[in-house]
DNA sequence: TGGATCATGTAAAAGGTTACATGATTTC
DNA sequence: GAAATCATGTAACCTTTTACATGATCCA
């Protein structure tokens, strides 16, 4: 899930210290995705070696132990190359909200074209479980198990049904000429 | 996701070699669940230490390679007793499906208490995004970067709605008393 | 002054991913 | 007989999780 965009992401959004940070995917950023103090730290750590982010020197740093960290140029073009670079699976949606994200704060990124092949996948596995519904659960009675199976596949019906329906939503948003 | 249950589940439902189970979490399970043929068989060892599988010895077997391995009586109480005893976050629907999963084969299992849980908690987080939606989005018109939030926060309201009829359609399956 | 929270870290264990490796069987 | 697929495994690496650890600050 590529943890350490995530941070660098809720870094541009806001300057944080670690602690913050951990507090932050814990409420709003951690309805989508988590992390942990010990990940954040070591994250962070790296970040800074590899000229990523910075710790800002200020009073108010001086005088706790508090380090707040920023995205540097050099993190910004990252993330950048991040969004355009890394090709998601159908699967992983909180990564496209992630980026999203990212398109929100330093975007417009481009990701209408990835948005469009997202929905082709998503449209020919709601194909596929559409054919499962019709094969294995179109008999008129059945038994408690097959009506937990089946109640298992409508989770993914209802799961792309809706996805595809939020896309259509958001498509406006990352097109490129939006009138 | 407890890798070691679900492929417990997967062979209470079929019993199957490590070569057919890593195909069958590409296909059908896949959906819901993943795992790579290396960590299937060094589950399946560890399992057969534990006690909880074994091979079955046919004529087939001797005749090739093939493994096919399947549940031992105390491999299904393993099962049993991690879905009765093992509490799910709100976050972790998948895995209820693979509880469900369970139930289908092995149940009833009694997930009507998990699942009235999970409900009253999605329910609680519904109401958080509601309030952030009128708190941040209620304006008549938002820059583009407050669309895309906006978008984001939609996708968590849809699902939780999605999920949340799911659940009521789901209920009646899992009641001690159906009538 | 004592308990909650702030704030940052280390270390060990468990789990997951990627690459490597081998040989049998089937299909063209 | 060559290529694809069947079938099983090992090893190295990386990430995540859990537990441990420390000290500062704030509030009652």
């Amino acid at each position: 899930m590529s943890t350490p965009h995530a941070i660098l992401i809720a870094l541009l959004e806001k300057p944080s210290s670690g602690y913050d940070l951990a507090r932050r995917f814990d409420r709003a950023i951690g309805y989508f995705w988590h992390a942990t103090h010990q990940q954040i730290y070591r994250e962070l750590g790296r970040m800074v070696e590899a000229g990523w982010v910075s710790v800002i020197e200020d009073e108010t740093a001086a005088a706790s132990r508090k380090k707040v960290y920023c995205v540097l140029p050099v993190g910004r073009d990252e993330v950048a190359r991040w969004v355009r670079e890394t090709p998601l699976d159908l699967d992983s949606r909180n990564v496209f909200l992630l980026k999203l994200r990212a398109d929100a704060v330093i975007g417009p990124l481009g990701l209408a074209e990835e948005l469009a092949r997202l929905v082709a996948e998503n449209r020919a596995r709601l194909a596929t479980y559409r054919e499962i519904e019709q094969r294995d659960f179109g008999a008129a009675s059945l038994t408690r198990g097959q009506e937990l199976q089946y109640a298992i596949l409508k989770a993914g019906i209802h799961t792309q049904e809706m996805w595809l329906a939020w896309a259509q939503e958001v498509r406006p948003l990352v097109e490129p000429a939006q009138a």
